[in-house]
DNA sequence: GCCGTTTTCGGCCCGACTGTTTTCAGTCG
């Protein structure tokens, strides 16, 4: 039994004592020993002691000791012949929690989404105290969207309707200024909706206009302080508009971007030293509420040092801001981009066009790094191609004073695991990149031969996309990440944290081992077209979740470093 | 059920909104 399978008999006897009805602390603690054990960095198998670690006792260290010893959980099997395990599914229902559940139950005998149906067809569920005629045509409604669309959408589609509202809201006279928060901001890979803290004067009229101005399918809430619509979009999806005035904006903004597992820990914080927080501001022992001018400056008073939005997850991030600066990355810290394509292969753009946009990005350099030749959907480049390529590299760059282009390429690993160029080809390169575009259902043995090939060429620097996932969409191949990051450490090889909304490869997760073991990584977009090297930013934010630093990063580096690590090559480690 | 520089009892994060009530419980984030 993993850790993964504890945490969730927990959070499942969370649910059925909420549908008894229990003592709603007890619940919690459940719950909260579930998120104790994940917060925890070791495996279940390295803690000797469960009811060492705060939010565990002895109740549920006993429920989590019998767990492993035996693979099942006498309270758990309790609750089972108490309750319908049917039952735990309504909870997905939106406007039904635990307590309406084991109403419903106790009293009209509903187990599951079916019985629920008919109960609210004959006209039983309106009959109960505490629900009435609304309350059983929303559920009817409810019930039967359940399964229309997946709970989580990806990152990529989220944003992409995200910044088509913010199209929108910076037209709308009435807003001083807004901002995206809630799981967007903190570039979760998927989420349940969008978030924005809107500063006006009339939050009326901006509700009237956005309503409008985003053709809504569905107002779901409607006060004075926030606004909840939900889109025209394919999956409907929810929107939440919460208004603030110009000195609660950076509060509110705090509280909506999350966690509310980390504003839980900073309450909890606050509240050792008397005080209270809220999404108004912070309430001291006397005198009037704090609001603050930055987030920073929120931390700061909380004796913290900053805390990014990508890392507010509730899990250690309060402790370690209390000891020192995070120092994670950040946007600026980016001083070239490794990974992009020209209309020689399959970008969009000229090698001079993306070359100028690069430069106007502020970047010092830029690799480019089009298809090899086995790539034929994407036209890579014969030996003959990439040759003729390295002239006009040398000639565009050439026209530039402070930024220097790059020659690379993005090579083929091919299905039998050789390389798509000779040794003889690569070596008259500045920067080789390795990745797999064929043949992702072999065994994840065949696979690690492949990528361990490509890390033990001598001019391989990087592998891209280094699972070839694309977020919601396609897995990518089996790849053993923990046998490739021991590779790319023993071959100095970097590896690539593919910046591209789609993709996002490696994950956060995974860059974090990465740089715990010691590898470098490249943080890139792969662009093809000027439009794509925006998702740099992306790119950063997924590095921030896996608390990368600068230093871990080889496009961190200065124009003379970055040069002289060109022309070092490989350092095996 | 868990916890303690208010420590073995009495608390447990905080507020908006909805639908039900006629002062508030439930849900949500």
């Amino acid at each position: 039994m993993d850790k993964k399978q504890v945490i969730d008999v927990l959070d499942r006897i969370a649910l059925y004592l909420e549908i008894q009805g229990e003592n709603p602390f007890k619940i919690t603690a459940y719950r909260r020993a579930g998120q104790a054990l994940e917060t925890d960095e070791r495996s279940i198998g390295g803690i000797d002691d469960f009811s060492k670690i705060k939010g565990i006792g002895k109740g549920t260290g006993d429920v989590i000791r019998e767990l492993i010893a035996t693979g099942e959980s006498s309270v758990l099997n309790t609750l089972k012949q108490e309750v319908p395990a049917s039952l735990l599914e309504l909870v997905k229902i939106q406007g039904l929690g635990g307590k309406k559940i084991g109403r419903l139950y106790r009293e009209l005998n509903v187990t599951d989404t079916a019985s629920l149906i008919q109960a609210c067809q004959s006209g039983k569920v309106r009959a109960l105290p505490g629900f009435g005629e609304k309350t059983e045509e929303k559920l009817l409604e409810a019930v039967q969207k359940l399964n229309q669309r997946p709970a989580e959408l990806p990152i990529a589609y989220m944003v992409g309707l995200a910044e088509s509202i913010e199209k929108v809201l910076v037209t709308i006279p009435g807003i001083v200024r807004f901002s995206r928060a809630g799981s967007l901001r903190r570039a979760r890979e998927s989420m349940k909706d969008l978030d924005f803290v809107i500063e006006t004067a009339d939050p009326e009229g901006v509700s009237g206009q956005i309503r409008e101005r985003l053709n809504v399918r569905e107002v779901t809430g409607q006060g004075e302080a926030k606004m909840t619509v939900v889109l025209p979009d394919t999956y409907g999806v929810s929107v939440d508009f919460r208004f603030t005035s110009a000195a609660d904006f950076i509060m509110m903004l705090h509280h909506f971007t999350g966690s509310r597992d980390h504003n839980i820990l900073l309450r909890h914080l606050a509240k050792e030293h008397g005080e209270k927080i809220s999404e108004y501001g912070v309430t001291p022992v006397q005198g009037p509420v704090l609001t603050f001018s930055s987030e920073a400056a929120f931390y700061h008073h909380l004796g913290l040092n900053d805390i990014p939005p990508e890392v507010r997850e509730g899990t250690d991030e309060v402790e370690r801001a209390m000891e020192a600066p995070l120092g994670l990355i950040r946007l600026s810290d980016i001083k070239g981009d490794l990974h992009m394509h020209s209309t020689w292969s399959d970008g969009n753009e000229t090698i001079q066009a993306m070359a100028e946009a690069m430069e106007a990005r502020g970047y010092a350099y830029a690799c480019l790094t089009d298809h090899s030749k086995s790539l034929r959907v994407a036209t890579g480049l014969s030996e003959d191609r990439l040759l003729r390529q390295l002239d006009e590299v040398a000639s565009v760059n050439a026209r530039f004073t402070d930024f220097t282009l790059y020659s690379g390429v993005e090579m083929d690993i091919l299905p039998d695991g050789s390389l798509d160029y000779s040794d003889e080809i690569l070596k008259q390169l500045d920067f080789v990149i390795a990745s797999i575009h064929s043949s992702f259902s072999q065994s994840k043995k065949q696979i690690m031969k492949r990528l361990a090939n490509a890390c033990r060429n001598p001019f391989v620097r990087l592998i891209a996309h280094p699972t070839g996932r694309l977020l919601g969409r396609r897995r990518g191949y089996p790849v053993d990440v923990d046998a490739l990051i021991r590779l790319a450490k023993e071959t100095g090889t970097a590896l690539e944290l593919n910046s591209n909304r789609n993709r996002l490869d490696l994950s956060a997760k995974w860059v974090r081992k990465a740089q715990q073991a010691g590898v470098k990584i490249a943080i890139d977009t792969d662009s093809h077209s000027k439009k794509m090297m925006e998702d740099m930013a992306l790119g950063v934010q997924t590095a921030v979740r896996g608390w990368i630093r600068p230093e871990s990063v080889i496009n961190t580096m200065s124009a003379a470093q970055f040069s002289d690590f060109i022309k070092a090559g490989k350092q095996p480690g």
